[in-house]
DNA sequence: CTGAAAGCGCTAACAT
DNA sequence: ATGTTAGCGCTTTCAG
């Protein structure tokens, strides 16, 4: 079979045309002629011609193409976020390229080079786990490529970036837990370098502090904040001393409180009677355990709004002049059987 | 601040060479003396060179993108297959654009076109849950563009697809459900037209006949089997006189299953004791639930990664001369409690 | 081993 | 309103 791949030049010559009125009149120049347009669109049809991108990106210098890179796309945050991503590039006209760092440096950089090379317009990342500094990025900002970080981020000055209000979302959550009666609550922490975590940490002990209760280390889990994690944290807690079990828990991953509920009903103790929980990222499956559960939800699809919102703001003014913005998102405290006393 | 976007013209001006020798020296090509390599490359990283992939790509006539076209992202199905194309796809030297149709042909063929335009070298679609035919996919033939289709597809002749064998699936899970006791199991069935969901009906079927097992239309419900419909069609089932009401219950989803479980809680039922329950997915939310429920594990990442190299294998031989194949993987049962008597 | 020259398909000055 | 020409950055004959 012969594939059937027409260009501008082809229906140039069997309109008897030039290449450029071809081109204007498929891009709905007004200085065509109604008539010469008709007939090219027409011929256009009947050809099933479809134009080359590439070509066109290369001439123009506008690809019309935006990297994304997230650490992953599985599970309900990131690829809600991906969504919100994607719903608004494309109403901007722009496609959006993805790429996953699984989560590790290495890959990040990377993924970083394919997006350069592949002439994206502007590069919307979420850094790994395993990120610790960003000099990986230089070469973004050295070409003039717009970019902005989102959820997770390291605090470096100037940077663009769209984040939920971590701290916001656990001092609400802990002063939740503080009016519910709750004396001594522990936290299932994550990874300190990022962002999020620590600012989930920050809000806790604010919480605490706001409402003269004391900290205390013994009931703070570092972790991975992974199922697994939140199963081995809650037995940590459990081995405490009886006067020095929490009464309460806040966690900084819904997949880690379920590990923590499902050890709880292993040794035979109900929630909420015998101790509240409460979560974060408003995961699909807190609403399907018993007692559902208590949580913090990020606006994932709004987040990928806004994230590729400021991203044209900053190509419309130009990366070279765009003072750098963060946009904090607050967040919805959902309150569920979980965290409800009585 | 001036962009450094150095070219292959840039340096070969700079060395004093031609550019051919600065592109063959960057590609490795065993013509090139060791010592213009290595200086070559030297400064390429100096300058922090980046090749344009449009450039090359035009001129080589190989983009060396994937495209592929989802329903969405969102939920661990997709996400997940999509992860085992990503990783796959990597390995073989591609870059993927991901394209959501929301569930919408509209957006389908929309997508299909920007897919073609943006010169992939292969589609790989699952259908969206409002796609009657597949003319719109006539075109990509057209083109020589290799086309795979993985999970949800139509029964047309002459497609290249990777399934899931969810005849057996449904099969084996409808067969352990009459092992352990049931005599009157209801159906939860998605969309007919969806090869999918008719194959999860049809397996369902063809178990009660080999057990001898009556069909009875009052216990087979349609929908579009979200949660909500889950809870309307268990809602339904209630209702039924009490010599009518199901023992057990087959899911087409997981997600309907939750909602069918969770209004049976509500009607003071319990599961697995006055109701046998067994979904489909094994979403990461059927362990989070009580009890855990019993469901049929579609091995996503492998779905993704033959969907890959089924499209590498078409891009060998050559669209013209491939005999279509379908790839159909065995499902994995997988038994929790909500389906074990006793 | 290296260079000169052409061209992938498109668009945008600059003509007319 | 249309045509002429040039060039985006790269690769690849073909020729030395």
């Amino acid at each position: 079979m012969q594939h059937n791949r027409t260009s501008i030049a082809d229906m140039a010559k069997a309109l008897n045309l030039s290449s450029s009125t071809v081109s204007r009149a498929l891009n709905d120049h007004t200085t065509i002629s109604a008539k010469t347009r008709s007939r090219v669109q027409q011929l256009a049809r009947e050809l099933n011609y479809h134009p080359n991108h590439l070509a066109a990106s290369l001439r123009t210098g506008r690809s019309n193409l935006l990297g994304v890179l997230v650490p992953h796309i599985e599970g309900t945050f990131f690829a809600s976020v991906v969504h919100g991503i994607e719903t608004m590039a494309t109403k901007a006209g722009f496609k959006v390229m993805i790429c996953q760092s699984n989560e590790d440096v290495e890959h990040e950089k990377r993924n970083i080079d394919t997006l350069i090379n592949a002439q994206v317009e502007g590069i919307l990342v979420s850094l790994s786990r395993t990120t610790h500094d960003t000099k990986h990025f230089d070469k973004v900002h050295q070409r003039g490529i717009p970019l902005v970080f989102f959820d997770r981020m390291l605090d470096t000055r100037d940077v663009n970036a769209v984040v939920l209000d971590d701290y916001q979302g656990a001092y609400q959550v802990t002063t939740h837990l503080i009016e519910q009666g709750c004396r001594r609550i522990a936290h299932l922490a994550g990874p300190e370098h990022l962002n999020i975590y620590r600012n989930r940490r920050q809000g806790y002990l604010a919480a605490l502090r706001t409402y003269g209760l004391a900290e205390d280390e013994s009931l703070i889990i570092s972790s991975d904040v992974t199922l697994a994690d939140g199963a081995a944290g809650m037995t940590q807690l459990l081995a405490l001393p009886p006067a020095q079990r929490p009464d309460g828990l806040f966690s900084a991953s819904d997949f880690a409180l379920v590990g923590a509920l499902q050890t709880l009903k292993e040794h035979g103790l109900r929630v909420p009677q015998d101790m509240l929980l409460a979560g974060f990222s408003n995961e699909i499956f807190t609403s399907f355990t018993e007692p559902r559960l208590t949580s913090v939800d990020q606006r994932c699809e709004e987040l990928g709004q806004e994230t590729v919102r400021l991203f044209l703001e900053i190509l419309a003014v130009g990366t070279a002049t765009f003072q750098s913005r963060r946009i904090v998102l607050p967040p919805h405290l959902l309150i569920r059987e979980s965290s409800k006393r009585g």
